[in-house]
Parts: structure tokens; sequence; C-alpha cells
DNA sequence: GTCTATACCTTGATAGAC
DNA sequence: GTCTATCAAGGTATAGAC
């Protein structure tokens, strides 16, 4: 891995443990083992990294969805709530939840690139959602972006909010959500 | 109102608006006309200042229950709301969002005061959805406290989300919620 | 690419006068 | 209670040598 993948992985990780305007480029030099003028080379200002480690979460994403993309639509809500998961069990949240508490600190350049991951996020899972429905593999009302608001909205508040409460309950609400979606044979 | 009040009032709209870790002593200070020392004679840490807006913040939800403790359970629902409508129209977030993100950073009194906040919009929101369900004005399945986290997560994260999305999009969440909640005559 | 050195700014916080 | 003055710490960022 380059030193530039180590920087943009090591921030990815900092922003989500502890927010985008409490971690610095000495953290990162501290671990990495090099100077913070040097990450400087790499990344002139803080946005540029900034930016970088959203382009790196988009590219992973949209290899995640390449992966699954003939997969049926149960296994894609799957790997949607595996995300979060993963995220949970270390006690951080997600970067676009994260970045959007700090939406008014951030350039204009991170801002609208949050924008685009966001997007990349709600057209992923409104279309597996439709997709599902159709099959007859889930069942809900309304429009499927609406529905995936909703869903995307839990996840990424749950893994903020089993910061307080218990970790416990991240399993909880999940299980509740993949109940409510799941069509029962009746 | 006192300056300790027009203080911790700012303070909450900062931190909700920017994040706990970007707002300063400095813009406080700027906006209520006195000097940033003088704030430390009321706060004297920013650690203070953040349970004082914690404190705050249970005070006035404490009242609102306490308000309608004795309206029907749909009410409740609609006031529960109308406190994210409230922060989804300022572009500003929720309280226990925005230091949920940062809780790494922040100390461990603050921590501990945000649980106690949360604790209680979870008992509250368990118990009129209990209550509810009881009088068959909602339907869910499983524990009223897990629904209580989904519904909550749910909010939390709307007023984020939107931020990235379109602002119309919370009411649309909102609406969905109420649907899947309230029961229908079939 | 990485280093040393350093400039420059913003912070939270304190001391002491009024 | 509020002020002035001041501090130490920590942050991003740049210049220039290697």
């Amino acid at each position: 891995m380059s030193k530039r993948e180590e920087i943009i992985e090591l921030a990815d990780n900092l922003i989500r443990q502890k927010g985008y305007n409490a971690f610095s480029f000495y953290e990162i030099s501290d671990v990495i083992g090099i100077k913070t003028a040097s990450i400087h080379y790499h990344f002139p200002s803080k946005s540029d990294l900034g930016t970088a480690v959203i382009d790196y979460c988009m590219c992973n994403l949209s290899e995640l969805i390449e992966s699954v993309k003939d997969k049926p639509a149960d296994i894609k809500l799957d790997k949607f709530f595996t995300i979060y998961s993963k995220i949970q069990k270390d006690s951080k949240v997600c970067l676009v939840g994260s970045l959007a508490t700090d939406f008014d600190t951030l350039d204009h350049n991170v801002q609208n690139k949050l924008k685009e991951l966001s997007g990349l996020i709600l057209a992923w899972v409104s279309e597996f959602l439709a997709e599902g429905r159709k099959q007859e593999i889930f069942q809900f009302e309304g429009l499927a972006r609406t529905k995936a608001l909703v869903i995307i909205s839990n996840m990424l508040a749950s893994v903020q909010l089993t910061r307080l409460t218990n970790k416990a309950d991240f399993k909880k609400i999940k299980e509740s959500i993949r109940k409510d979606l799941i069509k029962q044979s009746k």
C-alpha cells in the first residue's frame, strides 16, 4: 500500500472516530511514521485529504455494488447492512453521518463530494428496494426512494445512537427493519 | 434572559450548526457582546458549557413531556416529530446526533450527560409507543423500546441526511414513518 | 518524497484591575 | 460580572535543504 493510501485510510478512520474537525495531521504523522509536512506533499490542504477520503469511500462502494449486481435483492440488503455492522463493531460512525454534522464547516469541494457520495448510496438502495418489491421479496408502501431514505437514515443513526445506549441495540434495530421489509408468506 | 442563558442558547445553536469542536468562545462573545474571558466566569471550561447545554436541552424536553402527559399517544408522536421539524427548518441537526459523532473527543462529564439525555428521549418515546399500541392507535411488532430506537434513529439521521439530499425529503421520511405506525382501519 | 525549521493563526484558559 | 492583557498549546501550511 502506498503512503498516499495509508494516509487516506487512516484519515477515514479518524474522521469516523473523532470527526473531521477533531483529527489532525499530527495524529496521522505519528502513526504512519512521517512528518506533517510530508503529508502536505500528498495533500496540499486538509480539504484535499477530505475529498480524497470521500473518493476512496465511493470507490469501495462502487466495487461492492458491482460485485453484487447480479445477486438477488435480499443479498444486496444484507451487504448494505454489513457495511454498518462493521462500522458499529469498531464503535465508529459512518462517513456520511460524521461529515453531515460538520457540513457547515467544510470547504465547498468537500461538501459537493459528500453530496455525490450520498447520491450514490441513495441511488443504489432505491434501486435494489424497487427490484426486490417487483420480485415480491420485499414489501413496502410508497416510493422506493423514500423507503431508501428511511432505511439509510436508520443505519446512519443507529451507529451513532448505540454509542450512547447499548452496543446490542444495533442488531435489534437492524433485525426490526429487515423483518418489516421481507415479505412474509401469510 | 440572563447572560448565562444567552450563552447556553447560543452554544446550543452553534453545536447543532457546526459541531462541538468547531464552535469557539469567540463566536459567542462576538454575538452577545461579551469578551471570551467573561464567558469563562459563567463556565470555567468548555466542558462545563457543554454539560450546561445538554442540561438545558433536558429541561426543555422534560417540560414538553410534562405538558403532553395526559394527551393521546398520537399527539405525543406529533410533538416528538415537531422537535425535529423545527431543527430541520434551520438546516441544523439534533444535539444528540451532533455530539454522538464527536463522542470520543468529549470529556467524561459531557459524555455521561449525553447518555442521560438519550436515555430520557428513549424512555419517553418507548412509553408513548407502548401506550399507543395498547390503545390500538399504533401498530407495530416487537418491543416498544426497539421500535422507539428505530423511530428516533430515523429522526436523528433525517435532519443530517437532508442537508445532503433535499430539504423536502425530511417530510417524506416523517410521513412514511407515521403511516407505518398509525393503525389503519381495514 | 521526506526532512527541518518556522511562520502564523486560532483556541481555551488564567491573572488581576475595575 | 466584565474588562485588558497575556499565555501555552495545538493547528494548518510553507520554504528550502537533502
